[in-house]
RNA sequence: GCCCCCAUAGUCUAGAGGCCUAGGACGCCACCCUUUCAAGGUGGAGAUCGCGGGUUCGAAUCCCGCUGGGGGUACCA
Protein backbone atom coordinates (compact mmCIF):
# COMPACT_ATOMS: atom_id res chain seq x y z
CA UNK A 1 0.00 0.00 0.00
CA UNK A 2 2.92 2.07 -0.06
CA UNK A 3 2.76 4.88 -2.93
CA UNK A 4 -0.84 5.59 -3.07
CA UNK A 5 -3.02 8.16 -1.90
CA UNK A 6 -3.70 8.26 1.79
CA UNK A 7 -7.58 8.38 2.13
CA UNK A 8 -9.22 7.92 5.40
CA UNK A 9 -12.63 8.69 6.75
CA UNK A 10 -14.69 9.84 9.73
CA UNK A 11 -17.92 8.14 9.40
CA UNK A 12 -20.41 8.66 12.54
CA UNK A 13 -23.86 7.54 12.23
CA UNK A 14 -26.59 10.41 12.76
CA UNK A 15 -28.23 9.15 16.46
CA UNK A 16 -27.25 12.05 18.74
CA UNK A 17 -24.59 14.57 19.33
CA UNK A 18 -20.98 14.04 18.74
CA UNK A 19 -19.74 13.24 21.61
CA UNK A 20 -15.67 13.69 22.53
CA UNK A 21 -15.25 9.97 21.95
CA UNK A 22 -16.05 10.53 18.45
CA UNK A 23 -14.46 13.58 18.15
CA UNK A 24 -11.30 12.12 19.34
CA UNK A 25 -11.68 9.20 16.33
CA UNK A 26 -12.33 11.76 13.94
CA UNK A 27 -9.20 13.85 15.22
CA UNK A 28 -7.08 11.05 14.69
CA UNK A 29 -8.09 10.73 11.42
CA UNK A 30 -8.26 14.18 10.31
CA UNK A 31 -4.65 14.17 11.79
CA UNK A 32 -3.60 11.58 9.88
CA UNK A 33 -4.28 12.12 7.01
CA UNK A 34 -3.58 16.06 7.27
CA UNK A 35 -0.03 14.37 8.03
CA UNK A 36 0.12 12.25 4.89
CA UNK A 37 -1.32 15.09 2.78
CA UNK A 38 -4.15 12.87 2.37
CA UNK A 39 -7.97 13.21 1.66
CA UNK A 40 -10.20 13.30 4.53
CA UNK A 41 -13.69 11.88 3.58
CA UNK A 42 -17.45 12.24 6.10
CA UNK A 43 -19.29 9.52 5.29
CA UNK A 44 -22.96 9.94 7.31
CA UNK A 45 -24.09 6.14 8.47
CA UNK A 46 -27.58 6.52 8.35
CA UNK A 47 -28.84 2.84 7.92
CA UNK A 48 -30.74 2.55 11.09
CA UNK A 49 -33.84 4.50 10.35
CA UNK A 50 -34.80 3.60 13.60
CA UNK A 51 -32.37 5.47 15.40
CA UNK A 52 -32.14 8.07 13.59
CA UNK A 53 -32.51 11.43 15.41
CA UNK A 54 -33.57 14.48 13.42
CA UNK A 55 -30.69 16.82 13.20
CA UNK A 56 -27.97 15.02 14.71
CA UNK A 57 -26.09 14.95 11.03
CA UNK A 58 -26.48 18.71 11.93
CA UNK A 59 -25.04 19.04 14.93
CA UNK A 60 -22.12 16.73 13.84
CA UNK A 61 -21.58 18.70 10.84
CA UNK A 62 -21.06 21.60 13.22
CA UNK A 63 -18.85 20.12 15.57
CA UNK A 64 -16.46 19.07 13.17
CA UNK A 65 -16.62 22.53 11.61
CA UNK A 66 -15.95 24.55 15.28
CA UNK A 67 -13.45 21.96 16.08
CA UNK A 68 -11.93 22.55 12.63
CA UNK A 69 -11.75 19.46 11.08
CA UNK A 70 -12.75 20.08 7.84
CA UNK A 71 -13.42 17.34 5.20
CA UNK A 72 -12.35 16.92 1.97
CA UNK A 73 -15.12 15.21 0.32
CA UNK A 74 -18.69 14.35 1.75
CA UNK A 75 -20.97 14.71 3.96
CA UNK A 76 -21.96 10.92 1.93
CA UNK A 77 -25.11 9.60 3.12
CA UNK A 78 -25.38 5.60 2.77
CA UNK A 79 -29.17 6.19 2.70
CA UNK A 80 -28.96 7.26 -0.67
CA UNK A 81 -26.72 4.40 -1.91
CA UNK A 82 -29.06 1.48 -0.64
CA UNK A 83 -29.13 0.46 -4.48
CA UNK A 84 -25.56 0.18 -4.60
CA UNK A 85 -25.21 -2.22 -1.51
CA UNK A 86 -28.35 -4.62 -2.86
CA UNK A 87 -26.22 -4.70 -5.38
CA UNK A 88 -23.30 -6.06 -3.82
CA UNK A 89 -25.39 -8.46 -1.51
CA UNK A 90 -26.86 -9.92 -4.30
CA UNK A 91 -23.04 -10.84 -6.29
CA UNK A 92 -22.52 -12.05 -3.07
CA UNK A 93 -25.76 -14.35 -3.35
CA UNK A 94 -24.44 -15.27 -6.90
CA UNK A 95 -21.42 -16.21 -5.73
CA UNK A 96 -22.82 -18.74 -3.00
CA UNK A 97 -20.90 -16.19 -0.34
CA UNK A 98 -24.14 -15.19 0.68
CA UNK A 99 -27.96 -16.13 0.92
CA UNK A 100 -31.21 -15.25 2.01
CA UNK A 101 -32.78 -16.33 5.24
CA UNK A 102 -36.77 -15.98 5.40
CA UNK A 103 -36.52 -16.84 9.94
CA UNK A 104 -39.24 -14.63 11.62
CA UNK A 105 -37.45 -12.57 14.74
CA UNK A 106 -39.15 -14.67 16.90
CA UNK A 107 -38.08 -18.03 15.48
CA UNK A 108 -34.12 -16.08 15.84
CA UNK A 109 -35.32 -15.20 19.20
CA UNK A 110 -36.46 -18.59 20.27
CA UNK A 111 -33.14 -20.19 18.96
CA UNK A 112 -31.23 -18.06 20.83
CA UNK A 113 -33.12 -18.69 24.13
CA UNK A 114 -32.74 -22.26 24.07
CA UNK A 115 -28.94 -21.88 22.89
CA UNK A 116 -28.32 -19.59 26.26
CA UNK A 117 -30.75 -22.68 28.40
CA UNK A 118 -27.93 -25.28 27.04
CA UNK A 119 -25.09 -22.84 27.70
CA UNK A 120 -24.02 -22.55 23.98
CA UNK A 121 -22.81 -19.59 22.59
CA UNK A 122 -25.86 -17.79 21.34
CA UNK A 123 -26.13 -17.17 16.96
CA UNK A 124 -27.55 -17.79 14.31
CA UNK A 125 -28.45 -21.55 13.82
CA UNK A 126 -27.44 -21.52 9.83
CA UNK A 127 -31.60 -22.87 9.29
CA UNK A 128 -31.96 -21.18 5.62
CA UNK A 129 -28.66 -21.78 4.97
CA UNK A 130 -29.11 -24.65 2.91
CA UNK A 131 -32.71 -24.35 1.35
CA UNK A 132 -33.89 -26.30 -1.74
CA UNK A 133 -34.83 -24.01 -4.18
CA UNK A 134 -38.26 -25.43 -3.57
CA UNK A 135 -38.29 -24.48 0.39
CA UNK A 136 -37.17 -21.32 -0.88
CA UNK A 137 -39.59 -20.96 -3.26
CA UNK A 138 -42.10 -22.11 -0.48
CA UNK A 139 -41.12 -19.41 1.53
CA UNK A 140 -41.16 -16.58 -1.25
CA UNK A 141 -44.91 -17.79 -2.11
CA UNK A 142 -45.60 -16.64 1.38
CA UNK A 143 -44.40 -13.22 0.46
CA UNK A 144 -41.75 -13.28 3.41
CA UNK A 145 -39.22 -10.68 2.41
CA UNK A 146 -35.71 -12.57 3.44
CA UNK A 147 -32.68 -10.89 4.71
CA UNK A 148 -29.22 -11.71 3.26
CA UNK A 149 -26.93 -13.19 5.53
CA UNK A 150 -23.20 -13.76 5.01
CA UNK A 151 -21.64 -17.46 5.23
CA UNK A 152 -18.78 -17.52 7.17
CA UNK A 153 -16.73 -20.86 6.65
CA UNK A 154 -17.37 -23.25 9.79
CA UNK A 155 -14.19 -24.25 9.90
CA UNK A 156 -10.58 -22.86 10.33
CA UNK A 157 -9.19 -19.06 11.29
CA UNK A 158 -9.83 -15.41 10.17
CA UNK A 159 -6.85 -13.33 10.77
CA UNK A 160 -7.71 -9.56 11.35
CA UNK A 161 -4.32 -7.42 10.81
CA UNK A 162 -4.75 -4.45 13.55
CA UNK A 163 -2.16 -1.37 12.92
CA UNK A 164 -1.95 -1.50 16.75
CA UNK A 165 -2.03 -4.94 18.06
CA UNK A 166 -0.81 -6.69 15.59
CA UNK A 167 -2.56 -10.19 14.32
CA UNK A 168 -5.71 -11.26 15.48
CA UNK A 169 -6.87 -14.93 15.13
CA UNK A 170 -10.46 -15.48 15.36
CA UNK A 171 -11.93 -18.93 15.59
CA UNK A 172 -14.27 -19.26 12.55
CA UNK A 173 -16.54 -21.66 14.18
CA UNK A 174 -17.43 -19.24 16.31
CA UNK A 175 -18.67 -16.84 14.74
CA UNK A 176 -22.43 -16.42 13.15
CA UNK A 177 -24.17 -15.70 9.68
CA UNK A 178 -24.60 -12.20 10.06
CA UNK A 179 -27.54 -10.23 8.30
CA UNK A 180 -26.00 -7.32 5.80
CA UNK A 181 -28.69 -6.30 4.29
CA UNK A 182 -31.93 -6.37 6.37
CA UNK A 183 -35.51 -6.99 4.83
CA UNK A 184 -36.64 -3.42 4.68
CA UNK A 185 -33.71 -3.07 1.96
CA UNK A 186 -31.20 -1.05 4.47
CA UNK A 187 -27.44 -2.84 4.48
CA UNK A 188 -26.35 -3.34 7.87
CA UNK A 189 -23.09 -1.74 8.84
CA UNK A 190 -21.18 -4.70 7.84
CA UNK A 191 -21.80 -4.38 4.27
CA UNK A 192 -22.28 -1.24 3.80
CA UNK A 193 -19.15 0.44 5.34
CA UNK A 194 -16.99 -2.62 3.68
CA UNK A 195 -18.50 -1.45 0.59
CA UNK A 196 -18.21 2.32 1.01
CA UNK A 197 -14.76 1.83 2.17
CA UNK A 198 -13.45 0.06 -1.14
CA UNK A 199 -15.45 2.45 -3.53
CA UNK A 200 -13.77 5.15 -1.76
CA UNK A 201 -10.80 4.29 -2.03
CA UNK A 202 -9.82 4.09 2.06
CA UNK A 203 -6.47 3.06 3.37
CA UNK A 204 -6.83 2.64 6.56
CA UNK A 205 -9.97 2.29 8.07
CA UNK A 206 -10.33 4.02 11.30
CA UNK A 207 -12.73 3.18 14.24
CA UNK A 208 -13.60 2.51 17.69
CA UNK A 209 -12.12 -1.09 19.16
CA UNK A 210 -15.86 -1.91 19.58
CA UNK A 211 -15.88 -3.26 15.92
CA UNK A 212 -12.85 -5.29 16.62
CA UNK A 213 -15.00 -8.71 17.63
CA UNK A 214 -17.07 -8.22 14.00
CA UNK A 215 -13.58 -7.70 12.26
CA UNK A 216 -12.97 -10.72 10.97
CA UNK A 217 -16.69 -10.43 9.31
CA UNK A 218 -15.16 -7.59 7.62
CA UNK A 219 -12.32 -9.54 6.27
CA UNK A 220 -14.44 -12.31 4.98
CA UNK A 221 -16.64 -9.64 2.95
CA UNK A 222 -13.71 -8.04 1.40
CA UNK A 223 -12.07 -11.38 0.68
CA UNK A 224 -15.60 -12.38 -0.82
CA UNK A 225 -15.22 -9.42 -3.22
CA UNK A 226 -11.80 -9.70 -4.12
CA UNK A 227 -11.12 -6.85 -2.99
CA UNK A 228 -7.26 -5.81 -0.98
CA UNK A 229 -7.76 -5.19 2.85
CA UNK A 230 -7.13 -1.67 4.31
CA UNK A 231 -5.27 -1.23 7.23
CA UNK A 232 -7.53 -1.48 10.38
CA UNK A 233 -7.04 0.70 12.87
CA UNK A 234 -9.04 -0.09 15.79
CA UNK A 235 -8.85 3.23 18.50
CA UNK A 236 -9.21 2.50 22.00
CA UNK A 237 -12.51 3.63 23.61
CA UNK A 238 -13.13 6.31 26.43
CA UNK A 239 -13.77 5.39 29.67
CA UNK A 240 -16.18 6.82 31.85
CA UNK A 241 -14.06 8.85 34.43
CA UNK A 242 -14.65 6.09 36.96
CA UNK A 243 -13.37 3.59 34.72
CA UNK A 244 -16.54 1.84 34.77
CA UNK A 245 -17.81 1.18 31.13
CA UNK A 246 -17.83 3.49 27.77
CA UNK A 247 -17.86 7.36 28.48
CA UNK A 248 -21.73 7.99 27.38
CA UNK A 249 -24.57 10.74 27.43
CA UNK A 250 -25.30 9.89 31.68
CA UNK A 251 -22.03 10.75 32.35
CA UNK A 252 -21.75 14.26 32.02
CA UNK A 253 -20.86 17.04 29.63
CA UNK A 254 -20.01 14.88 26.40
CA UNK A 255 -21.28 16.50 23.84
CA UNK A 256 -18.72 18.41 21.37
CA UNK A 257 -21.01 21.20 20.98
CA UNK A 258 -21.87 21.65 25.15
CA UNK A 259 -18.50 22.86 25.86
CA UNK A 260 -18.60 25.21 22.96
CA UNK A 261 -21.35 26.59 24.85
CA UNK A 262 -19.79 26.24 27.76
CA UNK A 263 -16.58 28.81 26.73
CA UNK A 264 -14.18 26.28 25.71
CA UNK A 265 -11.51 26.61 22.87
CA UNK A 266 -11.64 24.21 20.20
CA UNK A 267 -7.73 23.96 19.68
CA UNK A 268 -7.67 23.40 23.94
CA UNK A 269 -10.57 20.68 23.08
CA UNK A 270 -7.95 19.30 20.51
CA UNK A 271 -5.09 19.26 22.53
CA UNK A 272 -6.54 17.52 24.97
CA UNK A 273 -8.50 14.60 23.27
CA UNK A 274 -5.02 14.14 21.24
CA UNK A 275 -3.35 13.61 24.42
CA UNK A 276 -5.84 11.12 25.18
CA UNK A 277 -4.33 7.92 23.88
CA UNK A 278 -1.68 9.59 22.13
CA UNK A 279 1.46 11.46 23.20
CA UNK A 280 4.85 13.14 22.10
CA UNK A 281 7.62 12.42 24.78
CA UNK A 282 7.09 15.24 27.72
CA UNK A 283 5.47 17.36 25.48
CA UNK A 284 1.70 18.90 26.77
CA UNK A 285 0.87 21.35 24.45
CA UNK A 286 0.55 21.33 20.69
CA UNK A 287 -0.37 23.81 18.08
CA UNK A 288 -2.76 22.10 15.17
CA UNK A 289 0.50 22.55 12.90
CA UNK A 290 2.98 20.64 15.45
CA UNK A 291 0.27 17.79 16.08
CA UNK A 292 -0.38 17.43 12.23
CA UNK A 293 3.70 17.19 11.99
CA UNK A 294 4.08 15.02 14.50
CA UNK A 295 0.71 13.12 14.83
CA UNK A 296 1.24 9.13 14.06
CA UNK A 297 -1.53 6.23 13.89
CA UNK A 298 1.03 3.66 14.98
CA UNK A 299 2.09 5.73 18.24
CA UNK A 300 -1.51 5.31 19.83
CA UNK A 301 -1.72 3.63 23.02
CA UNK A 302 -3.79 0.55 22.76
CA UNK A 303 -5.25 1.00 25.98
CA UNK A 304 -8.61 2.35 26.45
CA UNK A 305 -8.06 6.19 28.36
CA UNK A 306 -10.71 7.42 31.33
CA UNK A 307 -12.15 11.30 30.21
CA UNK A 308 -10.89 13.19 32.67
CA UNK A 309 -12.85 16.35 32.79
CA UNK A 310 -9.98 18.15 35.03
CA UNK A 311 -7.71 18.10 32.49
CA UNK A 312 -9.89 19.32 30.12
CA UNK A 313 -10.60 22.07 32.52
CA UNK A 314 -6.93 22.66 33.22
CA UNK A 315 -6.07 22.35 29.20
CA UNK A 316 -8.27 25.33 28.57
CA UNK A 317 -8.03 27.76 31.09
CA UNK A 318 -4.12 27.17 30.08
CA UNK A 319 -5.00 28.08 26.69
CA UNK A 320 -6.87 31.43 27.82
CA UNK A 321 -4.30 32.42 30.72
CA UNK A 322 -1.26 31.29 28.14
CA UNK A 323 -1.71 30.70 24.32
CA UNK A 324 -4.10 32.66 22.83
CA UNK A 325 -3.92 36.62 22.53
CA UNK A 326 -5.73 39.20 25.01
CA UNK A 327 -6.98 40.48 21.30
CA UNK A 328 -8.20 36.98 20.36
CA UNK A 329 -9.72 36.11 23.87
CA UNK A 330 -11.58 39.67 23.92
CA UNK A 331 -12.85 38.86 20.23
CA UNK A 332 -14.16 35.59 21.43
CA UNK A 333 -15.35 36.83 24.99
CA UNK A 334 -18.01 39.38 23.18
CA UNK A 335 -20.27 37.23 22.18
CA UNK A 336 -21.33 35.61 25.47
CA UNK A 337 -21.24 39.17 27.02
CA UNK A 338 -23.54 40.23 23.80
CA UNK A 339 -26.01 37.74 24.59
CA UNK A 340 -25.94 38.59 28.50
CA UNK A 341 -26.90 41.91 27.27
CA UNK A 342 -23.98 43.73 28.77
CA UNK A 343 -22.29 45.43 25.80
CA UNK A 344 -23.58 46.75 22.66
CA UNK A 345 -23.01 45.50 19.48
CA UNK A 346 -20.69 48.17 18.47
CA UNK A 347 -18.06 46.06 20.64
CA UNK A 348 -18.11 43.86 17.67
CA UNK A 349 -16.02 46.50 15.72
CA UNK A 350 -12.33 46.23 16.92
CA UNK A 351 -11.90 49.65 16.36
CA UNK A 352 -14.21 51.22 18.84
CA UNK A 353 -14.27 52.66 22.17
CA UNK A 354 -16.19 49.82 23.06
CA UNK A 355 -14.44 47.11 21.89
CA UNK A 356 -11.37 48.72 23.58
CA UNK A 357 -13.22 48.84 26.95
CA UNK A 358 -13.80 45.20 26.70
CA UNK A 359 -10.52 44.45 26.20
CA UNK A 360 -9.32 46.27 29.20
CA UNK A 361 -11.96 44.85 30.96
CA UNK A 362 -11.17 41.14 29.83
CA UNK A 363 -7.38 41.48 30.65
CA UNK A 364 -7.88 42.18 34.02
CA UNK A 365 -9.51 38.83 33.69
CA UNK A 366 -7.15 36.72 31.33
CA UNK A 367 -5.27 35.16 34.35
CA UNK A 368 -8.58 34.07 35.95
CA UNK A 369 -10.41 33.03 33.24
CA UNK A 370 -11.10 29.05 33.09
CA UNK A 371 -14.13 29.26 30.04
CA UNK A 372 -15.22 31.34 28.01
CA UNK A 373 -18.90 31.85 29.42
CA UNK A 374 -17.15 32.56 33.20
CA UNK A 375 -16.71 35.77 31.69
CA UNK A 376 -19.98 37.30 31.84
CA UNK A 377 -20.06 36.33 35.74
CA UNK A 378 -16.27 37.74 36.91
CA UNK A 379 -16.93 41.14 34.73
CA UNK A 380 -20.65 42.34 34.91
CA UNK A 381 -20.10 45.45 37.55
CA UNK A 382 -18.10 46.78 34.36
CA UNK A 383 -20.55 46.71 32.23
CA UNK A 384 -23.54 48.05 34.73
CA UNK A 385 -24.03 51.75 36.26
CA UNK A 386 -24.01 50.84 39.73
CA UNK A 387 -23.12 47.16 40.98
CA UNK A 388 -25.51 44.13 41.71
CA UNK A 389 -27.11 44.59 45.64
CA UNK A 390 -25.71 43.12 48.23
CA UNK A 391 -25.60 43.00 51.84
CA UNK A 392 -23.86 45.54 54.16
CA UNK A 393 -22.18 43.10 56.30
CA UNK A 394 -20.53 41.82 53.08
CA UNK A 395 -18.43 45.27 53.29
CA UNK A 396 -17.04 44.47 56.92
CA UNK A 397 -14.41 41.80 57.10
CA UNK A 398 -14.15 39.54 59.96
CA UNK A 399 -12.40 40.71 63.06
CA UNK A 400 -12.99 43.99 61.62
CA UNK A 401 -15.20 47.07 63.38
CA UNK A 402 -17.75 48.53 60.94
CA UNK A 403 -17.46 51.16 62.80
CA UNK A 404 -13.37 51.52 61.50
CA UNK A 405 -14.84 50.46 58.18
CA UNK A 406 -16.87 53.36 57.56
CA UNK A 407 -14.32 56.05 58.72
CA UNK A 408 -12.04 54.03 56.18
CA UNK A 409 -14.90 54.42 52.95
CA UNK A 410 -15.38 57.85 54.11
CA UNK A 411 -11.76 58.69 53.91
CA UNK A 412 -10.93 56.90 50.76
CA UNK A 413 -13.70 58.22 49.22
CA UNK A 414 -12.40 61.66 49.79
CA UNK A 415 -8.49 60.45 48.59
CA UNK A 416 -9.89 59.26 45.61
CA UNK A 417 -11.95 62.09 44.63
CA UNK A 418 -8.09 63.66 43.93
CA UNK A 419 -6.67 61.05 42.73
CA UNK A 420 -5.74 60.07 39.37
CA UNK A 421 -7.13 56.96 38.34
CA UNK A 422 -4.60 55.98 35.92
CA UNK A 423 -2.03 56.26 38.16
CA UNK A 424 -2.77 52.52 39.88
CA UNK A 425 0.65 52.88 41.83
CA UNK A 426 -0.71 56.47 42.98
CA UNK A 427 -3.95 55.20 44.38
CA UNK A 428 -2.28 52.01 46.00
CA UNK A 429 0.18 54.31 47.90
CA UNK A 430 -2.37 56.60 49.32
CA UNK A 431 -4.57 54.20 50.26
CA UNK A 432 -1.98 51.80 52.02
CA UNK A 433 -0.80 55.00 54.08
CA UNK A 434 -4.57 55.47 55.11
CA UNK A 435 -4.51 52.25 56.06
CA UNK A 436 -1.62 52.40 58.19
CA UNK A 437 -2.93 55.75 59.29
CA UNK A 438 -6.29 54.12 60.52
CA UNK A 439 -4.06 51.43 62.18
CA UNK A 440 -5.98 48.81 59.61
CA UNK A 441 -4.16 45.74 57.89
CA UNK A 442 -4.13 46.75 53.66
CA UNK A 443 -6.94 43.61 53.55
CA UNK A 444 -8.89 45.57 56.27
CA UNK A 445 -9.82 48.75 53.98
CA UNK A 446 -8.83 46.91 50.50
CA UNK A 447 -11.57 44.42 50.76
CA UNK A 448 -14.49 47.07 51.78
CA UNK A 449 -13.54 49.19 48.87
CA UNK A 450 -13.28 45.88 46.57
CA UNK A 451 -17.28 45.19 47.75
CA UNK A 452 -18.13 48.71 47.30
CA UNK A 453 -16.75 48.98 44.10
CA UNK A 454 -17.84 45.88 42.61
CA UNK A 455 -20.14 44.56 44.86
CA UNK A 456 -18.65 41.34 45.83
CA UNK A 457 -15.31 39.88 47.76
CA UNK A 458 -14.25 38.45 44.43
CA UNK A 459 -12.28 40.59 41.82
CA UNK A 460 -9.48 41.15 39.73
CA UNK A 461 -6.75 43.18 41.31
CA UNK A 462 -8.13 46.23 43.28
CA UNK A 463 -6.24 49.00 41.28
CA UNK A 464 -6.56 47.54 37.94
CA UNK A 465 -10.57 47.36 38.73
CA UNK A 466 -10.77 51.15 40.16
CA UNK A 467 -8.69 52.63 37.24
CA UNK A 468 -10.95 50.44 34.30
CA UNK A 469 -13.97 51.51 36.67
CA UNK A 470 -13.16 54.99 36.12
CA UNK A 471 -13.45 58.07 39.01
CA UNK A 472 -17.13 58.47 38.41
CA UNK A 473 -18.92 54.88 38.68
CA UNK A 474 -15.95 54.36 41.97
CA UNK A 475 -17.06 57.47 43.57
CA UNK A 476 -20.54 56.97 42.92
CA UNK A 477 -20.84 53.28 44.56
CA UNK A 478 -18.77 54.27 47.32
CA UNK A 479 -21.85 56.97 48.59
CA UNK A 480 -23.63 53.63 47.95
CA UNK A 481 -21.87 51.86 50.31
CA UNK A 482 -21.16 54.32 52.57
CA UNK A 483 -25.11 54.86 52.51
CA UNK A 484 -24.96 51.26 53.18
CA UNK A 485 -23.12 50.57 56.07
CA UNK A 486 -24.36 54.10 58.00
CA UNK A 487 -27.44 52.23 57.92
CA UNK A 488 -26.11 49.08 58.87
CA UNK A 489 -24.05 50.08 61.70
CA UNK A 490 -27.33 52.56 62.99
CA UNK A 491 -29.19 49.00 63.10
CA UNK A 492 -26.43 47.02 64.96
CA UNK A 493 -25.93 49.94 67.81
CA UNK A 494 -29.97 50.05 68.53
CA UNK A 495 -30.51 46.18 68.50
CA UNK A 496 -27.40 46.20 71.15
CA UNK A 497 -28.53 49.01 72.94
C1' G B 1 -21.24 -18.21 29.69
C1' C B 2 -18.27 -17.69 25.20
C1' C B 3 -14.92 -14.67 22.05
C1' C B 4 -11.60 -10.51 21.59
C1' C B 5 -8.65 -6.43 23.47
C1' C B 6 -5.97 -4.05 27.38
C1' A B 7 -2.74 -3.73 32.04
C1' U B 8 3.46 1.96 34.78
C1' A B 9 1.05 6.56 40.99
C1' G B 10 -6.23 8.56 41.97
C1' U B 11 -6.06 10.03 36.38
C1' C B 12 -3.46 10.82 31.33
C1' U B 13 1.19 9.12 30.07
C1' A B 14 7.20 8.62 29.03
C1' G B 15 9.73 4.10 28.77
C1' A B 16 10.75 -0.30 22.70
C1' G B 17 16.85 -5.48 28.05
C1' G B 18 21.34 -2.22 31.18
C1' C B 19 20.85 5.57 30.58
C1' C B 20 15.14 3.79 35.86
C1' U B 21 17.61 5.46 42.96
C1' A B 22 10.92 4.73 36.98
C1' G B 23 10.52 10.93 33.87
C1' G B 24 6.44 14.59 32.66
C1' A B 25 1.32 16.39 33.25
C1' C B 26 -3.65 16.74 35.83
C1' G B 27 -5.39 16.33 40.71
C1' C B 28 -3.85 16.64 46.01
C1' C B 29 -0.70 18.95 50.15
C1' A B 30 2.84 22.72 51.95
C1' C B 31 5.52 27.08 51.45
C1' C B 32 6.67 31.68 48.61
C1' C B 33 4.34 35.86 46.12
C1' U B 34 -0.08 38.58 47.85
C1' U B 35 -5.47 43.57 48.68
C1' U B 36 -9.58 38.91 47.39
C1' C B 37 -9.61 35.09 43.64
C1' A B 38 -6.64 33.20 40.17
C1' A B 39 -2.09 32.83 37.70
C1' G B 40 3.08 32.10 38.77
C1' G B 41 7.41 30.07 41.67
C1' U B 42 9.51 26.28 44.97
C1' G B 43 9.01 21.78 47.37
C1' G B 44 6.23 17.30 48.88
C1' A B 45 3.16 12.90 49.32
C1' G B 46 1.75 9.26 45.79
C1' A B 47 4.07 3.33 41.48
C1' U B 48 6.97 -3.41 45.45
C1' C B 49 6.03 -0.93 36.88
C1' G B 50 -1.53 -5.95 38.51
C1' C B 51 0.19 -11.06 40.53
C1' G B 52 3.09 -15.62 39.79
C1' G B 53 6.45 -18.22 36.99
C1' G B 54 10.17 -18.36 33.32
C1' U B 55 14.27 -16.44 29.43
C1' U B 56 18.81 -13.50 30.45
C1' C B 57 24.92 -11.73 33.54
C1' G B 58 20.74 -8.15 33.75
C1' A B 59 13.39 -7.13 32.65
C1' A B 60 8.69 -2.04 33.53
C1' U B 61 10.63 -3.65 28.84
C1' C B 62 10.76 -10.71 25.91
C1' C B 63 7.65 -15.59 26.86
C1' C B 64 3.74 -18.37 29.65
C1' G B 65 -0.14 -18.67 33.29
C1' C B 66 -3.41 -16.15 36.51
C1' U B 67 -6.12 -11.99 38.06
C1' G B 68 -8.39 -7.48 37.06
C1' G B 69 -10.59 -4.00 33.71
C1' G B 70 -12.85 -3.02 29.06
C1' G B 71 -15.33 -4.39 24.49
C1' G B 72 -18.47 -7.76 21.70
C1' U B 73 -22.10 -11.47 21.59
C1' A B 74 -28.94 -7.54 17.17
C1' C B 75 -32.69 -7.36 10.57
C1' C B 76 -27.77 -1.00 16.17
C1' A B 77 -23.88 1.38 14.63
Amino acid sequence: MTGTRVRVRFAPSPTGDLHVGGARSALFTWLFARHHGGDFILRIEDTDRRRYVEGSVEGIVESLKWLGLEWDEGPIFQSQRLEIYREHAERLVAQGDAYPCYCTPERLEQVRAEQRARGEPPGYDRRCRNLTPAERAEFEAQGITPVIRFKMPEAGTTVVPDLLRGNITFENRLLEDAVILKSDGFPTYHLAAMVDDHLMGITHVTRGEEWLPSAPLHVRIIQAFGWELPTFVHLPVILRPDGKGKLSKRDGAVGVLEYQRAGYLPEAVINYLALLGWSYGDQEIFTREELIQLFDLKEINPSPARFSFDKLAWMNQYYINHIISLEDLTVRCIPYLREAGLVPAAAEDPTTPEHVYVREVVALLKDRLKTLAEVVELTSFFFTEGTEEYPADLLVPRKTEPASVLEGLDRTREILAGADFEDEAGMEAALRALADELGLKAGQLFMPIRVAATGRTVSPGLFETLRVLGKERTLARLDVARDKLRAYVAEQSSAAG
